[in-house]
DNA sequence: GCCGATCGTTGACAGTGTCAACGATTGGAG
DNA sequence: CTCCAATCGTTGACACTGTCAACGATCGGC
């Protein structure tokens, strides 16, 4: 046990203060360091209302708003004021912006793959294949899914950001009939401790007929298996109200997602509701658990208790 | 390949951004960050001089000097000034000190261990099992063995970190004999491109008859067959001069190092010298290569290169 | 219409990393 | 022996980072 602990510690001094595989400080940036992390994050999320990236970055607010600012004034972000909420500030990354990016990614790549140079194809392939496997179980040692008000902070700006990253990918913002908030009867937000990185949530549209929204993770955290988990964590949830069967809806352009649903045991079916976006809808049925397995982990713990129920139903 | 990098910087990502693995900023640490971290790496090779710090750790002068003020004036630390130079000051680690660092380790423990205790047993070894392959690898990429000259600040550092070392292992310095630079033939360093880490020296004692001085690898870069790798390298050296047996003293108390030389295949000889430090002795026959392995790796690139030539004998 | 909560900004401050300049000391050339 | 260049540690200056507190602007609910 001891001495678990110390090989674990060593590998982090190792990457800390041997290797300067985490270091990229010194790449020769156009941009402090902070400055090029904050970019990098925002240029993942957005467009996205500064509060939100404050709870997904879990940076301080201060930090947070001298960032953009600082960012604004190269005019590698934007930053319009929120035409629903005139207190919000909705952040996106202007093409220079993202070209800025761009090199900053070639220059970590070069550094990184000069690291790895001197290694034989066999032993670079199999030290990926051990920082994956390492990834995959430290991940699954600290991540946590977790119930939460569907009006929690995390869990809103999870929300939000599954938004941005639909108007990112479509290019447009989603139709009016997605937007706002939903009558969830569960929401479900994947966190790390630090900050969230990923939600769902679960509403029913019918007696006994549950329907996944707003299921997104990190694209950071894809890939970890943590999909699969958070889907069944929401189906758990759905066995737990009574259902018998879940929907989803979703489109032809999100391949990661139809590729989860499908793995999953999803089957297509034909349009269940007017959803302008949606091409493409699943069901699934749920048998009857004899017992209903606690997959959601972790004691509900939301910041902040709303002593009204969770509302249910449309 | 682009996707090799894109895992390598993922796993770089995760643990800088997503799991607090590496930050050990936070520990409700008595000291500031910088304080703590300069505490361990100078506890691990003190007593030492300043300017050799400075060279191990790979900080700047100003930094270090700030630095140890700060700790001396916490008495964490102690400075003396060296008897032999008035220029260069010896840093100590007072017991203050050393109880202090005690608790920061119980705390970093204390952390991990929460960290990994979501994982099950087996999990838990694989996670290591994965780490540790990952250490070693990455080490395998990035360390090189470089030949430098012998007074080369890098290769004086590590050998006054030798000497150090074994002052704190033995309670006492060694020995006059043992002391001041040596007349080396070949003096090698391992380095990972930012500071150096081990050292090795070989000098002739008689025509054909090498001998190997003042080997030693830092403790976080034991355990990763880079001592077997310097090994080699030194008798790749003798070799190359013509030497066809080498010998080594060394101490019974200093069991890593007997082990690494009994497993390279170094036989127990009578006492060949008048070390009194010395309580064993080893010789080795070297089989005349047909062809000189090249292990060294890596050009001689001292960065103060010395017109003259390498002293050699005694 | 008022009040408390939320949002973003700004000031202040400790900590950190880096560059330049400075005296003190050393070792060697002349 | 003297002088000079190099080395060593210290200090000043400055930019960058992270955190806390205070502030106005705005919002939502009673």
């Amino acid at each position: 046990m001891r001495d678990e602990l110390g090989r674990l510690r060593r590998f982090n001094r190792l990457l800390t203060q041997r290797i300067g595989l985490l270091d990229e400080r010194y790449l020769g940036s156009p941009l402090p360091f902070a400055q090029a992390r904050l970019l990098y994050e925002v240029a993942v999320l957005a467009p996205l209302a500064t509060h939100h990236l404050r709870r997904l970055l879990a940076v301080d607010a201060a930090a947070l708003s001298r960032g953009l600012v600082a960012l604004q004034a190269r005019r590698f972000v934007r930053r319009e004021v929120d035409p629903s909420n005139a207190r919000n500030r909705i952040v996106e990354v202007t093409a220079k912006g993202r070209q800025v990016l761009a090199t900053l990614d070639r220059r970590a790549d070069e550094r990184v793959g000069a690291m790895t140079a001197g290694l034989a194809a066999g032993d670079r392939r199999r030290l990926l294949d051990a920082l994956d496997q390492a990834r995959r179980l430290l991940v699954g040692a600290v991540v946590r899914i977790e119930r939460r008000a569907a009006h929690h902070p995390d869990a809103q700006a999870a929300q939000a950001a599954y938004l941005g990253e639909i108007a990112r990918r479509f290019g447009r913002p989603l139709d009016h009939w997605n937007q706002g908030p939903i009558a969830a009867a569960v929401s479900l937000v994947v966190a790390d401790g630090r900050r969230p990185m990923g939600c769902g949530a679960l509403r029913e549209i019918a007696p006994g007929v549950g329907e996944i929204k707003r299921m997104w993770l990190h694209p950071d955290a894809r890939g970890l298996g943590l999909g699969a988990r958070l889907l069944a964590a929401l189906e758990a949830a759905a066995r737990g109200l009574g259902h018998d069967e879940i929907r989803l809806d979703t489109n032809d352009r999100l391949r990661e997602a139809i590729a989860l649903y499908e793995g999953a045991g999803y089957r297509p079916m034909k349009r269940y509701n007017d959803n302008p976006d949606a091409t493409r809808f699943y069901a699934k049925q749920l048998r009857p658990a004899r017992e209903i397995k606690r997959i959601v982990l972790g004691r509900r713990c939301d910041r902040r208790e709303n002593p009204s129920p969770t509302p249910t139903g449309s």
